[in-house]
DNA sequence: GCGGATCAC
DNA sequence: CATGGTGATCCGC
């Protein structure tokens, strides 16, 4: 089935009609796939989504033809170099293997459904979808059986089921269900990973030692815990490593589990037979290229292949690529993750009309900003995000000098961006910001000063000079960018109905200027107070960002928990509603500039004391203290942490689709589990003569290791590739904080 | 550093 | 009639 796409394209189009929703997944078994195939690409068929579809699945197909191409290229001796360059690989990724941990992966079954659910019996054995009309966040089994799914648009799962219920999602209920499952996670892992708000890692390693029972009984039991606490089922995969808990979870779902034991041999046998989209970061596209451009399908042929992925992909795919054919992933539970960048994003009925875009825009920064404070974040980069009619992405983006979060600062950078693409008719506008909390450089002594300074005058007078200066980088950056790179010519015809090689700044700045203008009339007072608000935000955000790294480097360093983590997370120090101390709840306002420095170094005094009598890393204080500026710094800023949880309930939505993945894999998995007896043909190397092997290979045997801790595989930034569900949401933070109690 | 693209949830 | 929002990462410039 993989080929004879051109004879069935004619007669059966739909067949070649992709979307992410119609892979089959768990409750499915039942359904007529090819009937909802067919439903699906007739509702879509025509639509401008569609077209915009198509148009991406041409420039892959183009792709996949390129790499064919270069595959075809390939002479013998490249083909016997890269074959060494992959078995290389190969020995030094085994020899980072480690079978000495336990994962499990747990993961809820229809979450929102079952909440929604329990909240209204009624409901129950009928199908509904939590979502909208124009999207489904997820369904319950009794709508699967329809062929309805996550990510689904509401009016094609209504065509596939008539009597589908819609629920509007309620992230309150599904915040208070998940927090249930935290207590019952934290006690088997009080370092367990959330995801989401409906799925965990644990490490239970320890719990398995101590009381000298199997991850399968830890498993079952926590489940069962999470039953009762909840009333709602999950779903458990115990494995290795968190890769394969991750895939072994979705197995026997809903409500049951699988188990990947600890040995090499199960490992290998488990992942050959795999379909590669099963595993996390391994996505719809990346399975069609795969399959068409190098006939791959399951892991194991991934390891067999291995001289073409060394020779088509980058070094750090193809290591994350081979990883996964021999079943790797990551063992270590990660130090707390900080978020990267904040965004804002709303999709609106198309329009061209300026005024209204403008407003969109408007409407977009004030949003970013508010959740920007809420956080206690700025950037310096602002990246604007288009979707056009024709549902073509694009984005653009300015690095400024310092960092913004101001509402007005946001608004004022990002018309620029939007101005430049005019004109143009839209359905999306997105902000983002990044490069948060980084020392813009050059912050004289007093931050919170300058700051406040610099907020005044880039308002009140508005000063054309300092535009230009901002916008440095955006001068070179309108001549550079083009979309003439043969690759993809054929893929950006819609990327020129607007001409954007001739720009002009001052423009820009007067259009801005006037926007600005707009905004301030009328509530002048109003907006004074905005930048005091704001501009102590960026102070605080700079600090935050100091101390935030300063608790990586030092967790680094040290062994075991950072050394800040729980003094800090307990005891920052913020001005609540800006003006109340958050440490001892004395009330100062944000004027009392000199007051407020004095009031933080009383506390930063007393916490460096706690930290010295706390902890007995020495060295490490000391050096903290050689640069009281900067402490003081971060002391001011520390930022008001994830307690800000109750802000939760009311944030932003986000939208949580379930293991998106299918699960046809009833039979798969049986056929899995059938395979782990047997052993099965050896795919790589035997992990017994590794140390043979790599000494064979004039490689000692621990260079695997070595070259391993060097390589970017494994590296902090290719986590996404490793270990694709790093995500984080708002109530996901909440949870990943929460843990570190 | 920018922009396109993929992926997860 | 008509296809979401947030965050991360990678590649190729």
């Amino acid at each position: 089935m993989a080929k004879s796409d051109s004879s069935t394209d004619a007669a059966r189009p739909w067949q070649s009609y992709h979307t992410v929703y119609t892979n089959a997944k768990a409750g499915m078994d039942g359904v007529d796939k090819e009937k909802v195939q067919r439903v699906v690409y007739k509702m879509s068929k025509g639509s401008k989504y569609f077209e915009n579809e198509e148009r991406k699945e041409a420039f892959i197909r183009q792709k996949i033809e390129n790499m064919r191409a270069q595959c075809a290229k390939l002479t013998a001796p490249d083909l016997s170099h890269y074959q060494m360059v992959a078995e290389k690989r190969i020995l030094e990724l085994e020899a980072t293997r480690d079978l000495s941990r336990v994962w499990v992966h747990v993961d809820m079954d229809a979450f929102y459904a079952a909440v929604e659910t329990l909240s209204n019996p009624l409901l129950e054995g009928k199908p509904m979808a939590v979502g909208s009309v124009s999207m489904i966040s997820t369904a319950n089994y009794e709508a699967r059986k329809f062929g309805v799914r996550a990510a689904m648009p509401g009016f094609i799962a209504r065509k596939l089921c008539p009597e589908l219920i819609f629920v509007p999602t309620d992230f309150k209920k599904y915040t208070y269900y998940s927090d249930l499952t935290t207590k019952v996670f934290r006690k088997y892992d009080p370092n367990f990973m959330a995801a989401s708000l409906d799925e965990a890692y644990l490490d239970v390693t320890e719990v398995c030692t101590e009381k000298g029972t199997s991850g399968e009984e830890v498993a079952k039991e926590i489940r069962n815990c999470v039953f009762e606490e909840t009333g709602l089922t999950c779903s458990a995969g115990i494995a290795p490593n968190r890769l394969l808990a991750k895939v072994c979870s979705d197995i026997n779902k809903p409500n049951g589990q699988f188990v990947l034991p600890n040995n090499r041999m199960a490992v290998m046998t488990f992942i050959s037979s795999l379909p590669i989209r099963k595993i996390g970061g391994i996505g719809k596209v990346t399975e069609h290229i795969l399959r068409d451009a190098l006939g791959i399908n399951t892991s194991e042929e991934i390891v067999q292949k291995g001289s073409y992925i060394c020779a088509l992909f980058s070094h750090s795919t193809s290591d994350f690529f081979l990883s996964v054919g021999l079943g790797l992933g990551r063992t270590d539970t990660p130090e707390v993750r900080l978020r990267k960048s904040i965004s804002s994003e709303r999709t609106f009925s198309a329009t061209g009309d300026e005024t209204l875009l403008y407003r969109k825009l408007e409407e977009i920064a004030e949003m970013l900003s508010t959740d920007m404070q809420k956080e206690g974040l700025c950037g310096r980069t602002l990246t604007l995000k288009l979707k056009t009619a024709a549902f073509e992405v694009r984005t653009r983006a300015v690095t400024l000098q310092r960092n913004i979060c101001a509402s007005a600062d946001i608004l004022k950078h990002a018309s620029k961006l939007l101005k430049a693409e005019l004109p143009i008719s839209l359905r999306l506008i997105g902000l983002r910001v990044s490069q948060l909390n980084e020392d813009g450089g050059g912050i004289p002594s007093d931050p919170t000063q300058t700051t406040i300074t610099n907020f005044i005058i880039s308002r009140n007078t508005s000063s054309p000079r300092k535009d230009m200066e901002e916008q440095i980088s955006f001068g070179p950056d309108v001549s550079d960018h083009d979309f003439m790179n043969d690759e993809k010519s054929d893929f950006s015809i819609g990327c020129h109905e607007t001409n954007h090689t001739h720009r002009d700044p001052m423009d820009c700045n007067d259009s801005s200027e006037l926007h600005d203008d707009n905004h301030t009339v009328g509530n002048s007072a109003c907006e004074v107070e905005k930048f005091h608000k704001s501009s102590s935000d960026v102070s605080a955000n700079k600090v935050e960002s100091n101390i935030r790294n300063r608790v990586n480097n030092e967790s680094n360093h040290l062994e075991g928990e950072a050394v800040s983590s729980s003094s800090n997370q307990r005891q920052q120090f913020y001005w609540v509603n800006d003006y109340k101390c958050s440490i001892c709840g004395i009330e100062m306002p944000p004027d009392f500039v000199e007051e407020r420095r004095e009031h933080s170094d009383f506390h930063l005094a007393e916490k460096l004391h706690e930290e010295e009598s706390r902890t007995c890393f020495g060295t490490l204080t000391l050096r903290q203290r050689t640069d009281l500026a900067e402490l003081r710094e971060i002391l001011h800023s520390t930022e008001g942490p994830p307690q800000t949880t109750p802000t939760l309930n009311t944030s932003p939505l986000s939208f949580s689709f379930p293991s998106p993945s299918l699960s046809a894999i009833t039979t798969s998995a049986t056929e899995a589990r059938g395979a782990l007896t047997p052993p099965a043909k050896p795919v790589a190397v035997e992990s017994e003569n590794l140390a043979v092997l790599l000494e064979s290979r004039g490689l000692s045997p621990n260079l695997g290791e070595r070259v391993a801790a060097e390589t970017s595989f494994w590296s902090p930034q290719s986590t996404a590739r490793a270990e694709p569900d790093a995500i984080d949401t708002m109530g996901m933070r909440a949870l990943v904080y929460e843990k570190r109690d």
